[in-house]
DNA sequence: CGGGATTGTCCAGAGACTGTACAGATCACC
DNA sequence: GGTGATCTGTACAGTCTCTGGACAATCCCG
C-alpha cells in the first residue's frame, strides 16, 4: 500500500504542475530570485511547458524550503543552495527505479530490527537515509514499520522487547538527525508527550519534518507534566506547543488546563489519542494526519 | 576505535561553508582579528571560493571557540592559538593542562543544556567528545551534570521540562555513539532498566563503557517489563543481564524472577535503586559504582 | 622605567556575491 | 484580440570580502 502511495506521489511530482508564480506565492521568494537561483546554483530543475513555462514539482518547492532554511542559518547563498541540491535527493533519483529500492531496504529494516540486530539495522537506515528524503523515509518506512510492530503485539505476534529493541534504535538515529533543530529564525514548536506517554517517535518524526519548513524546535519528549510544559511554553514563547498522546485517557485531565494556555499561544494536540471531541474541548487544534503531513498541512 | 571514527567524522566535514561574516556572528571574533589570527598564527586554514572568499569548516569554528576559550584562561594569544592549533589536531589527546578545557567546555554545556538551547548544547558535547575518551566526557562532564540536574530539581531549582530537555540531547547524542555496539564477536550484554524505571542515561552509558571493552550490546531500554526481558534472554543467551532502576522499589518485585534467571545467565542490577540486600535476595551481582567505573569492574 | 614585541583594530580601493529590476517577446486563456 | 503571466538576457546597486599595511594600546623584560 505504501509503495502505491509513494508511486502516486511520485507520478504527480514528475508530472510538474506549479508555475513560478505560484511557488513564489508558496515560498515567499520572488520569481525574479528563483529562476536566479536556478541559474546561478541548478537548484531548481523544473519541467517545461509546451510553451516554455517552467513547471515545479513538489521536489522543487521542498528545495526551495530548504534553501531558505539554510539562509536563515546564515549560510552564503551558493553554500545553502550547495546543501540544499544535495540534501534533497534528485527527484529522478528518488523516483527512477527507487520504489522497489525503498522497499528492499524497509524490508532489510525489518528484518533487523525484528531480530535484534543493531547493526543490521543501521545498515538499512543508512540506505534508505541515503536514498531517499528523510519525509519519504519517515512515512514509507520508519512509522509504517513502528504501528505495524504494535500491531503484531497486540496480535501477539511481536514482544515488548523487540519494541523496545526497535524503539531505541531508531530514537537514536532521529535524534542524530535533529541535531540543531533549535537553530535559526522560524518560528519556534515546544513538543511534548502527554504525562505517562511513553511513545515519542512520532513526535520527533513530527518535529524533524517541521524542521523541515524551516521551524525551530525544541523537545521534551516522553511524560512530561503539563505543569512544567505551561511553565516552559510562558519561558520559551513558541508560536506553536503540541502535545501528543497514543490514547485518549492521557489527553482528558488536561483539556482544562490546554484551554487556558491556548489563549497565550497556539496549541495543538497530536496522536492516535487526540481527537475531534478532546481538540473542540479544549479549543486547540487538532493534529490527525500522519507526522510527515501534518507538518506540511500545518503551514 | 572512537578516536578512529571520530577522525572519519571530522574528514567528512572538511568541506569548507560559512563565510568569514557568518564565522564572525558565530563565534563573537571580528572578521579583522580572524584573519590576523590565520596570518599571524595559522588558526584557521579555510578553504577559498572561486572568487577568492574564505570558506571556513566546522574544524575552523570550533578552533576558535577553542582559542577563546585559551583566551579566557588568561592564555597570550599565541599560545592559545598555538594550543588551539595542537589540540584539534589531535582530538584524543587528555594532557594534564586540559583540565580547564574540560571545565570549560562542561561549564557551557550546563549553561546551554539548562537554556534549552539545543544547539550550544551539541557544540559543547562535540568539545567535549572532540577533545576527551568518551569515558571521561561520561565521567566527568555528563552523568555528574545529569545527576547535579536531579538534586536542583529536588531542590526546587531546576525544572522537570529542563530534565526532560536535556535528557533527550543527551540521549540522542550517545544513541549516535552506540551505532554498531553489537557487533564483533566479545560477549554479550544485555541491558534493561526495570518497569516504571525511565532513566535509561546511566545505563546507555555502561553500555558505551562496557562497548570499549569488546562486549557487545544490545538495549531494550527504559520500562522493560521482567517477562518480556527474560524471553529475549532465552532467546539471545547473552553473557550478562543488567537491570537497572534509579529506586529500590522497582526492583523489589522483580527479585525472585531475576533469581530463577540467575540459573541460565550472569545477572546484575545497577542504579541507585540496587542495594546489597536486593542482590543478596535475588543472588545477582550488584553494579554499585558510577556506570563507566562498574564496566570497568566488570570484567 | 624604557624599548621592543605582541595584539586588537582600522582603512582604502578593488572585486565578488546576491537580490532586484527592466525591456521586449512569447504564452495561456477567455 | 486582449490581458495577465512568463520567457530570456542584461544590468545594477548594496553588501560583503579581499589584500596589505598602518597604528595604538598593552605586555614583557632588562
Amino acid at each position: 500500500m505504501y509503495v502505491q502511495i509513494l508511486y502516486n506521489e511520485l507520478m504527480v511530482e514528475e508530472a510538474g504542475y506549479l508555475r513560478i508564480g505560484e511557488l513564489s506565492r508558496r515560498t515567499g521568494v520572488a520569481p525574479e530570485l528563483l529562476r536566479a537561483w536556478e541559474r546561478r546554483y541548478g537548484l531548481l530543475r523544473p519541467a517545461r511547458s509546451s510553451g516554455g513555462f517552467r513547471l515545479y514539482s513538489h521536489a522543487d518547492e521542498r528545495r526551495v524550503e530548504l534553501m531558505r532554511a539554510h539562509l536563515r542559518e546564515g549560510l552564503a547563498a551558493a553554500e545553502a543552495a550547495r546543501r540544499a541540491v544535495e540534501h534533497s535527493a534528485l527527484p529522478d533519483e528518488e523516483s527512477a527505479s527507487s520504489a522497489p529500492e525503498l522497499e528492499t531496504a524497509t524490508g532489510s529494516l525489518r528484518e533487523a530490527l525484528d531480530s535484534f540486530d543493531e547493526t543490521k539495522s543501521q545498515a538499512a537506515l543508512d540506505r534508505l537515509l541515503g536514498g531517499f528524503a528523510i519525509e519519504t523515509v519517515l512515512r514509507n518506512a520508519i512509522l509504517p514499520y513502528l504501528s505495524d510492530l504494535g500491531e503484531r503485539w497486540a496480535g501477539g505476534n511481536a514482544t515488548v522487547a523487540q519494541e523496545h529493541f526497535a524503539s531505541n534504535v531508531v530514537r537514536g538515529r532521529l535524534l542524530g538527525l535533529a541535531r540543531g533543530w533549535d537553530s535559526g529564525d522560524g518560528p519556534r514548536a515546544l513538543l511534548a508527550c502527554a504525562p505517562e506517554e511513553l511513545h515519542d517517535l512520532a513526535l520527533i518524526s513530527f518535529g524533524l519534518a517541521l524542521r523541515r519548513r524551516g521551524w525551530r524546535i525544541t523537545f521534551l519528549g516522553a511524560d512530561t507534566p503539563i505543569d512544567t510544559l505551561v511553565d516552559t511554553a510562558r519561558q520559551l514563547e513558541p508560536s506553536l506547543v503540541v502535545v501528543s498522546a497514543t490514547v485518549r485517557q492521557r489527553l482528558t485531565p488536561l483539556v482544562d488546563t490546554l484551554r487556558r494556555l491556548r489563549r497565550q499561544t497556539r496549541v495543538a494536540i497530536a496522536g492516535a489519542g487526540a481527537t475531534d471531541s478532546l481538540a473542540e474541548a479544549a479549543q486547540v487544534e487538532l493534529l490527525d494526519a500522519d507526522p510527515v503531513t501534518a507538518a506540511a498541512e500545518l503551514v
